[in-house]
DNA sequence: CTTGACCTTCCAGTCTCTGGGATCTCCACC
DNA sequence: GGTGGAGATCCCAGAGACTGGAAGGTCAAG
């Protein structure tokens, strides 16, 4: 099938198909006598496992272990695991961020009046207000980090 | 004073203040004789509140625009807020991407034995998901894109 | 005057695609 | 057989936000 059929069944658009062959993530796909990609119901289901994964979050050189470890019949599922365990990690890892930026910035929003006056504790905060309300023991200045 | 030690005092890399002058994030520093880039406290200031933003997860686009109001001294906190309340909508949408992939990435992890058997959930179900999940949630048309 | 830290510029690479342009091939229809 | 249009090919560039490295200029200390 071509590629453009390879794509609308896996996911995939044609051009990241192209573009993973390139990094050689796939390997490079048969073709047609008019120089055409040509994929059969083995490299579409290739494509789905990368997609589904991709879905997941594993970076292409996960998606590139996890692919070796899928056609390998003799690994331990423990490679698999410990991948993902680092894979969670690293999602656990990006939470966390984002939840510290969440909280400071809710903080800042809470107390912002938000209406046509200038004076407006985010930009006081991102200028430095911590540490000059820490001098002047002025209240609620702490910073986050 | 030099780069390195507006560096080291802002918090922002020497390469990144040359980075954000390139830009245009920040105005051309003033030189020396020699052609060494010359900063002020003044600088400095901007490029700690440059350093807060960025760690509050604004993009360098925001970070513009939040530096343009915190010099109008005219602006409506409004502005700001509003500026603060979409890249909190953006956090939000982030964190729910992330929450999602965990949820399902621990799912399959929960099944996986993790020793030295080949058979691992993880992989069959990146391997075929969605043969299972057309059996129960029938998809009508083919995709689109 | 030499050494070495620090500075300069510019180019390339990261990561994962995505869009665009020029050109080529296929297929259905007349 | 001709034609139109879809869809294929290739390669380059750009996105975001830096980061590393090469080749060379400047400065203060010894």
């Amino acid at each position: 099938m071509n590629i453009g059929i390879a794509a609308e069944r896996s996911g995939v658009p044609a051009k990241t198909i192209r573009y993973y062959e390139s990094i050689g993530l796939i390997r490079p796909a048969a073709r047609t006598a008019g120089n055409y990609r040509d994929y059969d119901d083995h490299d579409l289901q290739t494509l789905r496992f990368i997609q589904r994964a991709r879905r997941l979050g594993f970076s292409v050189k996960d998606v590139a272990n996890l692919l070796a470890l899928w056609r390998d019949r003799g690994r331990a599922s423990a490679d698999v695991k410990r991948l993902a365990e680092g894979h969670l990690a690293e999602i656990d890892r990006r939470m966390q961020e984002l939840r510290g930026m969440r909280d400071t910035l809710l903080h800042l929003m809470d107390r912002c009046h938000g209406d046509e006056r200038p004076d407006c504790p985010i930009l006081e905060e991102l200028a430095g207000a911590a540490a000059r309300e820490a001098g002047r023991g002025h209240r609620g200045g702490r910073a986050q980090h």
